[in-house]
DNA sequence: GTCCTCATGTAACGGGTTACATGATTCT
DNA sequence: AGAATCATGTAACCCGTTACATGAGGAC
């Protein structure tokens, strides 16, 4: 049936940004997108293969004395239809798995003191991440010169500050929730 | 490695609440916990004999007059210690993969119709989600007779619902956002 | 001197989903 | 009559991660 990988659209949709590397769609999704992507070399290098042989990108070698030579991949035609199509069909309501509240549902009041350890990580975390997207946000914001797709991006971020938000206010209750009840045992 | 599964962990999890077979324990996580994980009878049943040959769980066949057999599952003490120490351990910071922030990423102005479209079916889902937490909430409120360890239930639906409640402000801002694109045009 | 970055690629492995097989009962 | 639920289990498949191989240049 080929079930078509969400990695094939991420590598067509970045090269819709411009022409780049398999190693530039890695660190691009690294750096630029982490919070809600990520991918490995060992996804995107095979699908680059298969992409080429699908006839939906083109790849050209690009020599650099004293440097490794790099493979800029570009659409084609077909590769930009193809993205298209993948663009306009509805998105598949996704699924989460959360470790966290897994363990959270499944604790009693013995292991209170392991819990609210993992809670303060994840509080911890939640407040990196909302800081580095606030940062990233101020960046965009200030950026005039920046891409005509930048409402987009800063959705996307938005999402992230809303939601890491909600999960630090969330983190917080649960803390002093479990405080209360090692108080009452 | 052994790097074992989370799957592992939930069917023993469960069964420190109370013995049940494979078919109970998908229905359970299903019904009860599907707002943060899920499980396949593909990826239960294998596991299920897995654990009973590492000697975690024991089954015991039950047998129904004109009902299918049902295989009922124990933890041995073997598996209450596995669970106690999985449970003490720190859970590794999830990373998520989010279809929709990708679409929205990669957008540009000619498709807002399908994203505004996308919004929409989203804010939709969002929406019942969160009705069906607040619904199942009041229940574990007015069921007295509950569990002992309905608080971290309720913690777990507390962090459902404050989420929900973030992304469904933001698909009502980003629809917003996107009602403006359009008429900028 | 060692580690990191650049740069591509393969192989082994692990883990989960979907679909299928089987069959009785109960609901619509 | 047909669909859904109960109940277990297997096989094919898909997909993705980790680790490895290779090697030069720059940073600390």
């Amino acid at each position: 049936m080929a079930r078509n990988s969400h990695t094939k659209y991420v590598i067509l949709g970045l090269l819709t940004i411009q022409p780049m590397s398999g190693y530039d769609i890695r660190k691009f999704i690294a750096e630029q997108i982490s919070f809600f992507w990520h991918e490995s070399f060992g996804s995107i290098y095979p699908l680059v293969k298969q992409l080429t042989e699908e006839g939906l990108i083109v790849s050209k070698r690009e020599d650099n004395p004293g440097r490794p030579g790099r493979n800029i991949l570009r659409l084609t035609p077909k590769g930009r239809k193809a993205f298209a199509q993948w663009q306009s069909e509805a998105v598949q309501s996704e699924q989460i798995k959360s470790e966290l509240l897994l363990k959270i549902f499944l604790s009693n009041r013995s292991n209170l003191g392991s819990l609210a350890k993992q809670l303060k990580t994840f509080l911890a975390e939640q407040s990196e991440q909302l800081s580095y997207l606030r940062q990233t946000k101020s960046q965009i914001e200030t950026e005039a010169g920046s891409s005509k797709n930048r409402a987009f991006w800063l959705m996307t971020i938005r999402r992230g500050e809303l939601v890491a938000e909600a999960r630090i206010k969330w983190a917080n209750e649960s803390l002093a929730t479990i405080a209360k009840m090692k108080q009452g045992k």
